[in-house]
DNA sequence: AATGAATGAGTATTCATTCAT
DNA sequence: TATGAATGAATACTCATTCAT
């Protein structure tokens, strides 16, 4: 009765985070309409009504978990793309596909990714864009980029930079999602073999 | 529009197909729980009750649904797989290749992918592995095979057949996908120059 | 094909009856909400919209069913009531119990009464008071008599003669019901035996 | 009427009790098959959804309905049977079947005695099983036993203690049927003008 | 701010009834 | 006549949302 129970009383400010935890692990697994408020609830430790006074519908809770997802992986997208690593095109290039690979394996990734595959954003057209220009388009612009400047630098063969940035995050990506359904795919070694592996294809494709 | 819509029309040999077709659609844009059996009886012009003639519950139908689309899928893979094509091995990849992607942009194949690939599939063990074996692990086996021949005849170079078929559908698997959700991708040319564009990149990585 | 399928073409006169026997099964095991037409066609060997040709409806072959059954049972007490014995007034009260006895333990009275008990006639006055009137009524009457004559000839000693029969009509229709539902009351004994007992007692209570 | 229909209540500990007493009006007058969620709701003053928080399935509210009911009705008849009475053997019985007549025109107990009549609890093997050991069973036992006693003492004739228990419990039993189906039975006196009707008859019976 | 009991619109499923064959 | 495929109204049950506490 009076023992202070946990998630409880005080910290009102944490609310919608471990709401939006709870959120992203049962949407990730039961899609949109599959997941339950109640699951989502109890998985947060807080009572069912307490996702009302943060977040107006499902809908919009969906919305902002995807939302906040995003925006975590896209600073991260930026980090990346921002940084500057000396040394050959090729290094530099190894280095920024082997930092995508981390962030694409990552779950907050790769749940957003499932749910974009599974046309789960189909009513939230933003979230589509969103995805769609700031992953997407953004990670390949960067890797377009490396490699227009290896093709200058003599270091690639001269070929479409947005074709061949194309292929590299098909690649990635589809290694990404058989790495994260490993029960679909056994076969598949860790992680960091299969960077190597794609690395290895990828670089005889391009380079000169 | 010009369908049939004739008021208890007394057909028994179409309805499981009628009833599976529209399944197929609603179950394909909703997914399993998204899906409202009352959408999947009016698009297939049949009263709500009529299901239940031919399919037990919903997770029946979409069971069934699934199994019946895999079988097309499989039936042609197999006749992809058997057929013999003389010529050099790159030709035969060429033609393998454009056969395979075909088949996977066909929306029988891009829906269930897509299903799979949001973890509809999760409560249904053995439509999982058999989109796996005979699916994704055969497709990559044929792959495999013609690979392994280029090496021993010297057209392509040495190295592991295995990772160099999933490399292959790492490729046509994503292409397929982002093709069949071209709002997202609008930059994607037609599937001709996609293929293209595989082939010559993909051909560059593995020939000599 | 054209195998000769009994039951269906010829004897189109026998149809109501066939239905009518499968109904009898089925209300008197499931109740009129709980039986289903489905099953009362199947267990007629009929199709189910050949219910439909000798019955408006659900209710009306439920009516229909109970007004036959209790039809048979009229009859059958009328046969018995009119039957005249010589011998004493106690002989004759044992000729007429016993005969009553087994026409309460027939399986036709059986279910009729645990329509009855159930309820199930509570839409439907009109059985309500053919069963009241031609059944209990009819029978108490016929004992209210013998036993009025037992007590004019000395035999049996002064009472009312109505609540004697009613009491007669209790013991009676309280065994039969036991004796029908034996899984409830494995104690009781054969029919003979438990004949027996019901004569030896209630004789005992209202002789000299 | 004059009961709270205020919207909303909020009473956890009122509400399996409310709802198990529309189920025991709404049950005992249309049977589990006949009975509607709904209606039981409406009745309750609860909405539809609520009944789901106390109880599984409908099954699930029959069976708790009947056990409840069951439960008050055995503890009623433990109560008459443990209570001791000074006197001569017949009053002593005489106390005890008036007790017992008032028990068993009880609306709790004819609810309960129409549906297992009915055989309503034929898919419910635990309920049959606690009607017939605990009440039909316990009640013929104590009944007797006071016979025992009575023909021990000489009050009584000489007979089978257990026949005669059974012939009481049929009048008993029947007459409370009768008298809870007054419409039917519309000869039937008061209560208080049965039951000496009863007594008088069986006394008759037993006695020396 | 937080809760979870209460709600009822929404959905899967059943089954009496119809009707094309 | 006879059939059983087809129908949809009716009903059990779920779950997003509200609101008394």
């Amino acid at each position: 009765m009076d023992t202070v129970e946990r998630s409880r009383r005080r910290c009102p400010e944490e609310r919608p985070g471990q709401i939006l935890d709870a959120a992203f692990v049962e949407f990730g697994q039961r899609g949109l309409a599959g997941a339950r408020l109640d699951d989502i609830a109890r998985r947060a430790g807080v009572g069912k009504g307490t996702i009302y006074l943060y977040f107006d519908t499902k809908e919009a809770l969906f919305r902002e978990m995807v939302r906040v997802t995003l925006g975590v992986a896209i600073e991260e997208a930026e980090r990346m793309a921002s940084a500057h690593i000396s040394g050959s095109i090729e290094s530099l290039f190894q280095e920024y596909a082997k930092k995508w690979w981390t962030f694409i394996r990552d779950e907050r990734f790769a749940v957003v990714q499932r749910l974009v595959l599974a046309g789960e954003l189909r009513d939230f057209p933003e979230l589509m864009a969103f995805f769609a220009n700031d992953i997407v388009i953004r990670g390949r612009r960067v890797v377009a980029g490396i490699i227009a400047r290896g093709i200058a630098s003599g270091e690639f063969r001269p070929t479409d930079p947005d074709i061949a940035a194309r292929m590299y995050s098909a690649i990635w990506f589809a290694h990404a999602n058989w790495a994260a359904n490993s029960h679909f795919h056994p076969a598949l070694g860790s992680d960091a073999q299969v960077l190597e592996e794609m690395l290895d294809f990828y670089l005889r494709a391009i380079k000169q």
